[in-house]
DNA sequence: CACAGGATCGTT
DNA sequence: ACGATCCTGTGT
């Protein structure tokens, strides 16, 4: 099983999303002095997906989505966060994994400060919070998360209990969820995003 | 070119 | 429950 604290081989991307999304939890996000561990991951694309960016195809976009996985795909969203995907596959796959929520592991005190002094559960349970505490911008879109340096993924210990399902709640009682029980997952861990439930 | 909607967040 | 804020993809 992985060391913790190494970095992850492009090797381990070039897979179908939905085992290498479950596989991410427990692993770390660094970049400089902070250090996040992985609790909440969803699955998009690797197969006809109508919530995927590639949902219509090749576009400027989602480019990087159908590149080979190791890299990064940042988007921009709501005019305002930004989000952070793992993008994963061999070439022309079209899939990523959105990291939706972490717990701080080093650098705690940076990150407070880019999330506005904030603490507890509420600092990195949402995607966009996970991006502003890693200072990601559009810049880190096609960035190699296997290559030490800037944006890296490390082997982690992975979590104990990993829970999996569709997401419920506001927007999130599609059809197309409940037919792919792993599109989410999270680990059993007060990390999880607020606007996130399991059923 | 106009429009509708969006993988969200923080406040009310 | 709502507004912020703007980019993207589609339709005309």
């Amino acid at each position: 099983m992985p060391q913790p604290g190494r970095l992850i081989p492009q090797a381990f991307y070039l897979r179908p999303v939905e085992p290498v999304a479950r596989e991410l939890l427990g692993c770390l996000l660094r970049h400089g002095p902070v250090t996040l561990r992985i609790t909440e991951v969803e699955a998009y694309g690797g197969q006809p997906d109508s919530a995927s960016h590639c949902r219509h195809g090749h576009t400027a976009r989602n480019a990087p989505m159908w590149d080979p996985g190791g890299q990064a795909y940042v988007y921009f969203c709501y005019g305002m966060h930004h989000m952070l995907n793992v993008v994963t596959g061999p070439a022309g796959d079209g899939s990523a994994i959105l990291i939706r929520a972490c717990e701080p592991v080093c650098g705690l005190e940076e990150v407070r400060r880019r999330r506005g002094g904030l603490d507890g559960p509420v600092l990195l349970t949402g995607p966009g919070k996970v991006a502003q505490a890693l200072a990601l911008d559009l810049g880190f879109t096609r960035h190699p998360l296997y290559l030490p340096g800037g944006l890296e993924l490390l082997e982690g210990a992975p979590p104990e209990g990993i829970l999996r399902g569709p997401r419920v709640g506001i927007d999130f009682a599609r059809e197309e969820d409940r037919l792919r029980p792993w599109r989410f997952a999270c680990a059993g861990t007060k990390w999880v995003s607020q606007r996130t439930q399991l059923i």
